[in-house]
DNA sequence: TTGCATAATGACTTCATCGTCATACAGCGT
DNA sequence: ACGCTGTATGACGATGAAGTCATTATGCAA
């Protein structure tokens, strides 16, 4: 009943927290949800997030290199597309545990 | 078609990342998936994974914080358990996309 | 070629967090 | 009361990543 799967070994549990240290800067997870709005090049990041080019420039490629993001040239721009879904499901997953949590609480207030 | 949800507010942002960044670390991970096993004491904790007794307090007080694991006291002793699924659905959504990756690198190198 | 614009990279500072040591706290037994 | 065991916490050094500035690479136009 209480069992659970068999415990990952170090290098999953390795993988899984860089992947999760990916989406633990609000700057990154903020460029994701840019670019999952549509494709966008980095001038028009800048003017959405207020962040310095350079940043910018880092941030995308920390997650190209997660395969999140992927970019193509045009000319002298560089367009940048969200290339996967699993960021919002894992998002989402979130949010409603969040969600959870608060009306717990909420109960809690209302029961006392 | 590409159309995707609305852009979450910062807070919202600051949350979600929040919550990855509890994730990033390897050793909460680790005792995450330890609890998930089934409820334990720090003595236990501190057998299975070799950490020191003090690093597992201070990371299994955040864990608590977030609502990911809850304790109950027997005696002199701390009896943790893990408190929630999400972390194990939020990996296996991780593992796949992980698995997604390699296999397409693997097709590149035998179609090349 | 030169000049201009866009994007990526090196070097650096700053700041947060890990992880440890020592100590304090809490509960049980004598 | 005291000691003993198990756990939590203050203080601190070390490590790593964020974010910036300056520079370099890249591509287009004249």
């Amino acid at each position: 009943m209480g069992a659970s799967g068999p415990m990952p070994t170090p290098q999953l549990l390795e993988e899984f927290s860089q992947f999760f240290r990916l989406l633990s800067e609000p700057a990154r997870l903020q460029l994701l949800c840019l670019l999952k709005q549509g494709p966008m090049d980095v001038a028009s990041l800048i003017a959405a997030s207020g962040f310095s080019q350079s940043h910018i420039s880092r941030q995308l490629g920390q997650l190209q290199r997660a395969g999140l993001v992927r970019c193509e040239r045009d000319g002298v721009r560089t367009i940048w597309h969200a290339d996967s879904d699993l960021v919002d499901d894992l998002c989402t997953l979130v949010q409603t545990r969040l969600k959870q949590r608060l009306e717990a609480q909420l109960q809690q207030l209302q029961t006392v």
